[in-house]
DNA sequence: AGACAATAATTGACCAGTCAATTATTGTCG
DNA sequence: CGACAATAATTGACTGGTCAATTATTGTCT
């Protein structure tokens, strides 16, 4: 069904700007707690990633994040900066590096989960157990929904 | 109440991971639709804002948008070499600048709020208007209490 | 009037991301 | 084997954003 109307689509309570608003203080406030720590929010994501083992190649890692492998490997010059991340060739397939944490880099990660938990639990504080699920598939089906629509308008301006 | 534990707290359903994939599938979406029109997401936002009059001047777009100045400043830039619009030193203050559309800019801006309430409308197709609300509200409350854990952080790191 | 805080916009240096080449390596197929 | 497509990572040029100066102008207060 339509929900929004040329006319009623304005200001700020709209989707588009209350998505932006959400992902745009959410990073923010987590950008905050990390502050001691010196990373910020983007670099967080990654170490954690690596920390769990969940990605060990540039291109694991840019499509579990959804970004562009350019992106991984700019971010990757950051963190091997600061000492945090090795860059380590493959000996079976010499075109992809593995990523490693160093020391350091292992050192650190395990005791950046509690902050970003606590931002979490501190923004649903006054969610129920039940309003909190309905945010979750809610937003997973806006989501998928958008994905479809992307893939649909991909498949069609190739032909 | 916790909704999070650090254990369970992974994979790609995490709030952040979705309201950052929500953030960046609507994006990219919207980058779609504008590619005739040669405009991204981000520019027709600002296009949008200044063709319905909502903002006229440097900081009123920075505070419409949670943005910093110098972002509206480069965006203007942009916009500007695009030419779609203009810059006009304020008469009674001559430290603003009044932010026009030019005649290319005020003959385009309208054409664009039909493809976009479009995106909306498709994203939210299956939704029942209860469920299109209760979004609405859940993310509204979610960015109300990131502002409020914000604003304490920053307070108390004032002192 | 003159000193000085406050405000508006811009700039520089940086982080983060995209797309389009480019390079190096590996797979495949005649 | 040798040509050639496919894949992994990187680089260049760009958009978009932040924070910390900087500049120009305006307000305020004695």
């Amino acid at each position: 069904m339509n929900h929004y109307t040329a006319e009623r689509f304005q200001g700020t309570d709209t989707l588009g700007h209350l998505v932006a608003q959400s992902h745009l203080s959410l990073r923010t406030r987590l950008d905050q707690v990390l502050v001691p720590y010196e990373l910020t929010a983007a670099q967080w994501i990654v170490l954690r990633k690596l920390g769990r083992g969940e990605h060990r190649t540039v291109t694991e890692l840019a499509c579990g994040l959804n970004q562009d492998a350019a992106a991984i490997t700019r971010m990757l010059d950051r963190l091997e900066a600061k000492g945090l991340v090795r860059r380590v060739r493959s000996a079976s397939d010499r075109r992809v590096v593995e990523l490693q944490l160093t020391e350091a880099g292992a050192a650190l990660t395990p005791s950046l989960a509690e902050p970003a938990v606590q931002v979490m639990n501190e923004v649903l504080d006054d969610f129920s157990q039940e309003e909190c699920e309905q945010l979750h598939a809610l937003l997973r089906r806006l989501i998928d929904n958008l994905q479809h629509s992307i893939e649909a308008h991909d498949a069609q301006s190739q032909s």
